[in-house]
Order: structure tokens, then C-alpha cells, then sequence
DNA sequence: TACTGTGAAATATTTCACAGCA
DNA sequence: TGCTGTGAAATATTTCACAGTA
């Protein structure tokens, strides 16, 4: 069932059903119909459905989905349900604001290191993260597992850092640098460029008359 | 040509192919064709022509497309094309790393004041731009022509913000916070999640073998 | 009864492939 | 010749609608 090629946008949802779900379970809620969360989400719940349906059967007919069980199942397929080791390259407002992100850490994704060429900002702390010289990353690599490398430099330098995570074994690179990585197939790359957000809320705002 | 409807993904995409225009423009470059815009934006040429002829026709058979022409053209299909006001309510690590964004404001977006609850942070000024209390959203509202509202709060706060920005004339709101903002119709409202996409990122790299 | 799980239908999006034109 | 623009075909995604079952 999960060999087949899942849609990229049903691994997106499976991540905002899962948000919500831990929302629901902080309140105490046992059990959740499929119509209930799909609300809560923004979506169809035949979508809902859908999405579950690419990996298992998780709910009881006539009756719902267990909250914890369900959130369990997710965490499970998303591989979320374990701690994920990470360094950043670019100790900026936005890279900070990252290393300040408790929720991160709250939901498993923990920061081992920082890495700037800026002197000022090397061998500071910054939430319990020490920023290292992006020459100490080769050193740094060899000492943690680490799996997953977040990009917050400038779009100048987003290429040669992603060069380097990849020849030391980083296999999955969230870049939020306005310019598209190259990368070779075994390493995965999300990009996520925060302007474009704001381009396309224009866009809309701009048609409403 | 126009009124028809627009994929929400095409939107995103003409985001895509300004910014990767910006570069070839300050390059110097005069003309590129789809297959090279396509190849460094990373889509499919006859993706980015076809998302092009839901606006017009931009191109020279033949030839390709003017650089800075076809800029031009997307930018006002955006409404990226004039200055767009902007306010920003929770002035903690994300809310500040925006306002120190400078790419944002170099596109037209501007943020002319901040609102925060923290008694601590009002009265900052980041970036040249001053921190109120939320209290006096409504009358700083009233002073200035601000069509976009950007959301940086913890998620128990977003939707009440929300609301304010709302009863206050705001027409778009972007909201970072990880909870799904309640909205009448003559609102838009784009969701960022961040978490969701170490979520997704996750989701892959656990799946590489 | 009240829900899930899922084929089938409907819809949306992407890609092909080629006519049209500089 | 070498490109764009775009119908048509292919593919992907969403939604419907209902059988199955606690």
C-alpha cells in the first residue's frame, strides 16, 4: 500500500492533520469523525479519507478515529515519531528565529549546531545552539547523526553551503534562500520562499475589487 | 482572459518565475526562452508558456521573451507592481526576522507598524519600525492605507488578531501562526505552516533507504 | 444509525505535439 | 530555423456516492 507514489500535496496534509490532532489531544478528546477534523483542516473529508486510505485503515465504521491512535499512525508514516538531528547554515534574524522555535524541538527537530562566516556571530549561543565557522561543519558532521540541513543564508551563498551538507552526508535540505538548489537525486530538497507568499496574497488581494 | 479562474498554483509559480527574472535581470540579460526560465525555476516549459497564456501573450515566436518586458507583465498581473502597506502583529524571533527582511521591502512591501502584547517590546523599533500595543491597532489602522495584515503570534492569539485586522479593514492576512484562521469571504487569508514542511522534509528522507 | 474505506466519476493540472510566426 | 501559444491527450487529484460494518 505505501509502495505506491504518494502526492506530494497528501504528505503536506498528513502534517496539518497531525498539527491539529495534537491540538485535539491536549483537550482530551478520545475520538474524532473523519467530517470533524476534515473541517478543522480546511478540507474535504473524502480527501481525508483519501489521504489515510494511501497507507491503511486507521478509524472504526460508525464510529471515527481515535485522536491518540490516529496521531500515532501519522507520526508513524511521516517518520516523525522519532527525534531528527539537524544543523542551519546562516545565523540571521531568520536563521535565529529557527533556533529559537521551541515547537521545533517540541515536535522532535532538534538543532545540533549553527554555522556563520560572520566573526561577530561565531561562538555565540543561541538557545543552548553554538554557532560554529562554516569551515568547522566537515568536524561537526563527522561528531552527531546528523540527517537534515536548514539553508537561511543569502541566495549568494545557499549553492555552496548545500554543496557542502551534501558531501558530508546531510540527506535532507529545507532551504529557505530565494534560489533554487541543485542537488543530486539521493538528497532531498524542500525550498520554501517566504517572498512568493507574499506575491501571491497581492495577487489575490489586488482581484477582490 | 482573465476572469477565468486561476490555479492557486500558477499564482505561486509566477512568484516563481519574477524572482528567477530579477536575477537574469540584474545579470544584464535581454531575452530568455521558456525552456531556460522553465529549466532554472524548475518546471516544465510548456507548464510556464501555458501559465503565461491564462494572462496573454508575452512572447515573440521565434525569439523568446524580453527579459525585463516579461517582468513587467507578471509583476502587474501580481499587483507586485506598486507599494503595498503592511502591518505585522507578535514581534517575537519571526515576527522581527520580516521586519528586517529588506527583500520584502525591495519588492513593495512595507511594514509601517508592529503590534505586540509584551509590554517589554512596545516602544521597540525594529528596523525603523515602531512597536505598539495592540490596543492601538485600530487607530493606527485608521492613519495609514494598509491592505495587508501578517500574523507572527503563538497560535492562541492568531485568530483574535485575526479578527482585529479584519473589523479594521485589512483585506489579506498571512498567517505563520499553526492554527487555521477563521475568515469572511472578502478576506484572504494564506496559511504558512513551517513546521509542516519538517514534517514533509521528514516524510522523504525517512523514505530514501 | 453513523461512521469509514474506496471504486468510479468528475474535475483539475500537466504535458505533448504541432500550427503559426519572426 | 527556433521559438511561442495552445488545443488535445495524458495524468493526477478531488469528490461523489455507496457498500460495509461497529
Amino acid at each position: 500500500m505505501s509502495g505506491f507514489k504518494i502526492p506530494g500535496i497528501t504528505v503536506y496534509r498528513l502534517g496539518l492533520y497531525a498539527r491539529v490532532l495534537e491540538q485535539f489531544l491536549e483537550e482530551g478528546r478520545e475520538l474524532i469523525s473523519s467530517d470533524e477534523l476534515a473541517k478543522e483542516c480546511g478540507v474535504n473529508s473524502a480527501q481525508l479519507r483519501k489521504d489515510l486510505s494511501y497507507f491503511g485503515q486507521f478509524g472504526v465504521r460508525g464510529i471515527g478515529y481515535s485522536v491518540p491512535q490516529l496521531l500515532k499512525h501519522i507520526r508513524r508514516i511521516l517518520g516523525t515519531d522519532r527525534e531528527w538531528l539537524m544543523v542551519i547554515a546562516g545565523v540571521g534574524h531568520l536563521g535565529q528565529a529557527f533556533l529559537n522555535y521551541n515547537l521545533l524541538a517540541k515536535r522532535g527537530f532538534k538543532f545540533v549546531a549553527a554555522f556563520d562566516i560572520d566573526e561577530k556571530k561565531i561562538g555565540m549561543v543561541v538557545n543552548d545552539v553554538y554557532v560554529y565557522s562554516i569551515e568547522q561543519l566537515p568536524y561537526v558532521l563527522r561528531e552527531h547523526n546528523v540527517e537534515i540541513g536548514v539553508i537561511t543564508t543569502p541566495a549568494k551563498a545557499a549553492q555552496e553551503v548545500a554543496d557542502l551538507f551534501i558531501d558530508h552526508g546531510i540527506k535532507g535540505i529545507l532551504n529557505f534562500a530565494p534560489v533554487r538548489i541543485q542537488h543530486p537525486p539521493h538528497v532531498v530538497v524542500e525550498h520554501s520562499d517566504i517572498t512568493i507568499l507574499f506575491d501571491k496574497l497581492a495577487f489575490y488581494v489586488h482581484r477582490l475589487d
